[in-house]
DNA sequence: ACAAGTTGACAAGAAACAATGTCACTTGGA
DNA sequence: TCCAAGTGACATTGTTTCTTGTCAACTTGT
């Protein structure tokens, strides 16, 4: 009846469209979420403390996020992809002949990553665990994704045939978080490099177990 | 001022003194909460499910302890000394010649201990991380007993000159973890006899490191 | 049988927090 | 200048849980 005036859907507002804006403060809630749960831990994260960092109100998350969980999943990808593409690229380094090499380069930017940005390393490593079926399936498969990208750098031709030994490589990638663990907990106080040594022994158990000893008997 | 007739302090109860029923009452807590924890999980627990899985009520469990996360240390450390005290005795069977049999006897056990009850395996495992300092503490400790054991029963010589390779114990242990994990998320698919002898060639790369391409550079 | 100790069911206060709503103020476009 | 869209501070509601308290029923030693 009344004819409004075309209510110009896409105004622009402090230079960007709606759109625009929802996405900056989306990228803010995740950004501070990733400062506050690594401060606080993401159980002691209230919706408001995560707001209050984030300089944004309660509004604005029920509008970008339908609960806590969904911001913790959201900055635990942002945080894992980011942190997987830097390894991804040290290892891909075009001047590492050997496997081994190519592993430690990716370990150590694996570890230089956590030490880069301590807080969220934690939270993201194991405190995450547990507190949903999803969030549990997000982790599961980021290890599965280091697992298989270190495999495959030793072992170019194998990645055909699928994962060798799923179990063993979900046992190697534990061990390389509780190696991060411990060095964290104790402040980081061992070289980057001894870490990412300690780390690459005990990747030397992918080689294919050629030691008498050890046969199913 | 009142003679009063000597209030008798100790008197039985059902049987039993003040000190034993209270004795009695706490275990009974500690029993339902492994199992509470481990069907709901620690955080979706209330302390009011766990008074009633305990048939006891909210008074007693303030009588037995100051808050949630006490029993929840408590019930920790039972499940931990028992499948500890498992595994140390699986690891000292006298027929056994061969460190490596050793270990294996000793993972054995370990992840039978786990398929035997399962509710609390995967709560105790990782789920905890992160609920207090002093709960992240005792995990800590629990991997580090689990760890040194692994290595006095490779090289009871080495015993002596302390933990040889902190980092690479904790790395070893957290890998014998998230292998328990993994195979506990598929539902125990895989015999215990193949998840044992994964676990155990994680533990080979405490051999002293011969590899010469392993040195560091 | 009686008094005091003991127990279980339940009520109730207090606190924390999620989620939604209100309202005055600011910004952009006509 | 004017109005609607947009924003931020704050209030409100509802739920959940911890924690303490009350009281009747039961048990024990005398």
């Amino acid at each position: 009846m009344t004819p409004v005036p075309a209510p110009a859907a896409d105004r622009r507002y402090k230079g960007s469209t709606a759109d625009e804006r929802r996405a900056r403060r989306r990228e803010q809630f995740i950004m501070a979420a990733v400062e506050v749960y690594g401060e606080r831990g993401y159980r002691q994260a209230t919706v408001k403390s995560v707001c209050d960092a984030a300089g944004l109100t309660e509004r604005y998350f029920y509008e970008s996020f339908p609960n806590s969980e969904a911001l913790l999943i959201a900055s635990f990808r942002a945080v894992t992809d980011h942190l997987f593409e830097e390894v991804a690229r040290a290892g891909a380094a075009s001047d590492l002949a050997d496997g081994y090499e190519r592993v430690r380069a990716m370990l150590t930017a694996y570890y230089e990553g956590l030490k880069r940005s301590p807080a969220p390393a934690r939270v993201f490593l194991v405190e995450i665990s547990g507190v949903s079926a999803e969030m549990d399936r997000e982790l599961q498969n980021s290890l599965c994704d280091l697992g298989v990208l270190i495999e495959r750098t030793l072992y170019p031709g194998k990645a055909a045939d699928g994962p060798s030994d799923e179990l063993l490589m979900i046992g190697i990638v534990g061990g390389i978080i509780h190696i991060a663990l411990q060095w964290i907990g104790q402040g980081y106080v061992r070289p980057v490099s001894e870490v990412a040594a300690t780390a690459l022994r005990l990747c030397r158990v992918l080689e294919p177990a050629a030691e008498p000893r050890l046969r199913i008997t």
